[in-house]
Parts: C-alpha cells; structure tokens; sequence
DNA sequence: ATAAAACTTAAAGTATACTTTAAGTCAAGA
DNA sequence: TCTTGACTTAAAGTATACTTTAAGTTTTAT
C-alpha cells in the first residue's frame, strides 16, 4: 500500500466514516476510488479531504444530494483547493445563520404563545396552520 | 354532524393535517376517534388542539415518538389544557434553546475554519471526526 | 500452507413520517 | 333513486441515509 493510496479500510479509520458508507456514497457520485489488486477499492489521500468536507457539510443540515451539487459546482469536480473551501464554506454559513434566525423566530413565537395561554385558534400564530412553518417531505436531518 | 364531532376530512380542513396523515397518528396513538354511522371516524372538537400541538411540537424539530411520550406525560392522557401546554411549550423552548446554541457554536467553528484554511487534518476542530458533531442515526427534520 | 482479517457484490433491512393504491362501503344532495 | 363525494382497511410505495446480510474472493500474517 502506497503513500498515497489507501484501501477502503483505512479510509474508514481515518476520516471516521463506515466503509459501508463509503461505498454508498461512491454510488452517489460523492467520492471515487481506484481499483487495486483483486478489485479492492484504492482511495486517493486527497479523497480524505472531500470525505471531510462532507460530513462536516452534512453536519451543517445538507443533504447529500445537496452536498453533490455543491461539490459539482467545482471544476473538473475535484476535491475542493483551500478557495473552493472557502467559497463553500461561506456559502454553507449563510445558510447555517438563516436557518439560525429562523429558529430563532420560532423562538419568539412559542415565547409569545406561552405568555398568552394559547387557547385561542385564532388569535395564536403558532396555531395558524397556514402560518406555520411546514416541514414538507423529507429533508435532511440536523444536529443532535 | 353534531357541534362538537367532526368528520376526518372536517379535521383535515380545519387543522391542515391530511386525512390520511390522521389516520397514521391514531396508529401511533397521537390521536383518537370515535366511530359514527357506518363506522365513520368522529373527532372530539378538542383533538383540534392536540393535533395542532402536534404540528407545532414537529415545527419544534420533535419527532412522533417524542411528541408521543410527552402528550402521556399528561394525566389521562388527555388533550392539554392551559396549564399542560404552559409546562410542554416551557420545556420545548428550552429544547429549542439548546439546538440554537449548538447550531451557533457550529457557526463559530465553520467561521473559524474558513479563515485558517482548512487544510490541516489536525489543527481544525470542523476536520476532526471525534469533535465533529455527528448526526447518527434517523432523527426528526429540521424547518426549511 | 493456512487461517484470520479484509475485501467484493447485490439485495434486503432499518428508521421516520407519511402518501398512495386498491377495493369496497356509506352518506348526502339533486 | 341515483350518483357523487367521503369514508373504510391493509398493504405497498416514497424519500433519505445508510447498515446488514449472504455468499464468495483476496490479502496478510504466522
């Protein structure tokens, strides 16, 4: 085993990540590997970094499907350079913070609904279902 | 259709939740019914409040299963009444306050992480596996 | 040489939260 | 009365993100 090239083993070791997840991933287009001796999954060490970059983008509410998008955004699809870091992660953190603040205004909301003993459906925002942020469909899942 | 029973699809209109979205909470004993002629579901006028705690308590990031424990925290079970929903929206806001905080500590990290650069494995704390905050499992979603 | 550890694939399983479908019954208005 | 709309059930389907299983191959260490 090389320098550079790491068995799927390995790389599960090292980024912290199943080797079954590995291997769904690489059907989802989100990482690629090499094949070695008797068909075994070689990974570029620079594949460490974009293994990275996707947990910590999944850490952040993306989907995986979103987290494609992003990193197909990037030329020649590669594993993100220190700028293709930093535009993503920008870009990724304005979205962590309209998330933040839409929390944050539910927040309010139920702090309001407490105080006014919320018997009433129409006088309640949080009772109002067209009010009411709705999370439709399946979506990707947050932290802890 | 007495004042105080409402037809599934009366209940589907008023609180914006699908018939058959009921339906699969009476399986999980979020909600009850009666049955009316020709074994017709019937909904007590007050299932409109605990259906609509429901859906808040989802818009909170709660899943079924803990929205469940919490309405039989409840003596008899029953629909909440001003001083339940005090106690239940008092210990969610708390909750929320938690998922806010961790979501900014996030951003503080991702923050930092963009002006070091991000490309040593060791020195930052979004690369580390062990710190990473990791989201395992199937969980409730998030808004938006 | 041999045994254990690591790897391979495809397909099925898990969890949440529902929706859709199929086949049929019932109720209410014209 | 008839037709339409609303309702009933159980079972299968959908979406995300994986894991587990089964059956077999390969690599590595002793």
């Amino acid at each position: 085993m090389t320098d550079t090239f790491l068995t799927i083993g390995e790389t599960a070791r090292r980024t912290g990540v199943a080797a079954s997840a590995l291997r769904f991933y690489e059907t989802r287009k989100l990482v690629r590997s090499h094949r070695g001796p008797g068909n075994q999954r070689r990974y570029h060490r620079s594949m460490l970094r974009r293994i990275s970059i996707i947990k910590i983008a999944q850490s952040l509410g993306l989907s995986l499907e979103e987290i494609s998008s992003a990193l197909e955004t990037l030329p020649d699809k590669r594993t993100p350079t220190r700028r293709d870091w930093e535009k993503l992660s920008l870009k990724w953190r304005d979205q962590l913070d309209a998330r933040i603040a839409s929390l944050e205004k539910l927040r309010e909301q139920l702090s309001s609904c407490i105080g006014c003993g919320c018997l009433s459906l129409k006088r309640c925002a949080l009772y109002n279902p067209g009010d009411r942020a709705a999370a439709r469909g399946a979506g990707p899942r947050y932290l802890l």
